[in-house]
DNA sequence: GGACGTTGTTGGCATGGTGCCAATAGTTTC
DNA sequence: GAAACTATTGGCACCATGCCAACAACGTCC
């Protein structure tokens, strides 16, 4: 409005404009923009002008990199599920089956306490979505979650039925840690009892039958 | 085409177009419609030109009824969440807590049976998932059915620590269903009696602290 | 060290979806 | 039958997305 003159173009801000990056760093950079956007708003409310305009980039190079907007956002959602289920676990301790399901609920809740952005963005209200693709990433994980919990307890983990099991007990799991964290129902020290005491109840149904 | 005379009007086909309804059969139309269409499909997928289409009235209309097409959408969750809940209840007898426990269960596979479609419609679809109001709703469709367990085996559904208890069963209950509807990985029978057990547990271990 | 080729990057165009609003026309009322 | 009421329409303006051709940064070769 003041500067009469000359068009309206761009402040130009940065002379570090144009800068030419690996493509690895680039698409990191997107990645790491997108996931702090989307971990706060909801997919339709983040645009991907405004994804660019964080990341310092023209918008075309998002399609680039990514399919679609909605490629970009599966990516972010299969970092944030799957990535953390991968990463360490406390060496299994060759204990008694109380004390394991101990370590393996303290485990699950230390992860989620320290994500807990990300893991309920990912999650979604129930870590149900209707989306075919965003259902195939959550089942994954939800799948491996069990297969680590088969583990730590000593179980058997290509149990079909006893993996089944273990992801019914996951969604028990998720509800649990939401109204501990979001709704404040449940101390964590509730949440722990209530999760240790259900899990060690089913573990030994499922041995049962 | 083969009339070349007059202007390229509308095919203008049902005589009976632009019937004046009464508000609330107009608003029972679009809602039908609508629901229809979000069952199969995710919110993004489904354009507000199709609901109108599928429902044979102007794109206008929808927003003269509703808000935006969110707000449509939400109305579509709560109709497809909170009603089947307010629905039939099986007759509390009052019998042994073992037999309220396979009432209950079966009460909750029945009704999700019948209504498998607009039950995961509404457990969350995309980006959707994370948005406030439609967490809203389901945390009450949630609390409703804690409520409702906890009156059908004769406890106390004001205890506030005992209806979050539920609430993160309910987590269990709704993963287990979709083990056994969608991935059948688990048959009812099997799903039955785990939910059974559990419950049973839970109820047991909740009155005993 | 300068021309060249590769390719990461940009800007703009076309398309489609959505919200809004003034004009239109059923329906009722007197 | 006219007039008031309001359900309903159609089109305009805006925004977001995907696509594509031009551009320029970086490495390479002579």
């Amino acid at each position: 409005m003041s500067t009469g003159a000359t068009t309206g173009a761009a402040p130009a801000v940065d002379p570090a404009q144009r800068r030419r990056l690996h493509p690895d760093e680039r698409r990191e950079l997107i990645l790491e923009t997108a996931s702090r956007l989307f971990e706060v708003r909801p997919y339709a409310d983040v645009s991907t002008v405004e994804i660019a305009r964080e990341a310092g980039i023209a918008r075309g190079l998002l399609n680039h990199y990514f399919k679609d907007k909605r490629g970009l956002y599966l990516e972010v959602v299969r970092r944030s599920v799957l990535l953390p289920m991968l990463e360490a676990l406390p060496a299994r301790a060759a204990t008694a089956s109380p004390d394991r399901v101990d370590i393996a609920v303290d485990w699950f809740l230390d992860s989620v306490e320290q994500r807990a952005a990300s893991y309920f963005n990912a999650l979604g209200s129930e870590g149900m979505s209707r989306d075919p693709e965003v259902t195939a990433i959550l089942e994954e994980a939800d799948d491996l979650a069990a297969r680590r919990v088969l583990e730590l307890m000593g179980l058997d983990a290509e149990d079909d039925l006893a993996r089944a099991t273990i992801r019914c007990y996951g969604g028990m799991a998720k509800a649990t840690v939401r109204e501990w964290i979001r709704q404040q129902t449940l101390t964590r020290e509730q949440a722990h009892d209530l999760l240790r005491d259900v899990l060690l109840f089913v573990t030994s149904t499922v041995l049962a039958r």
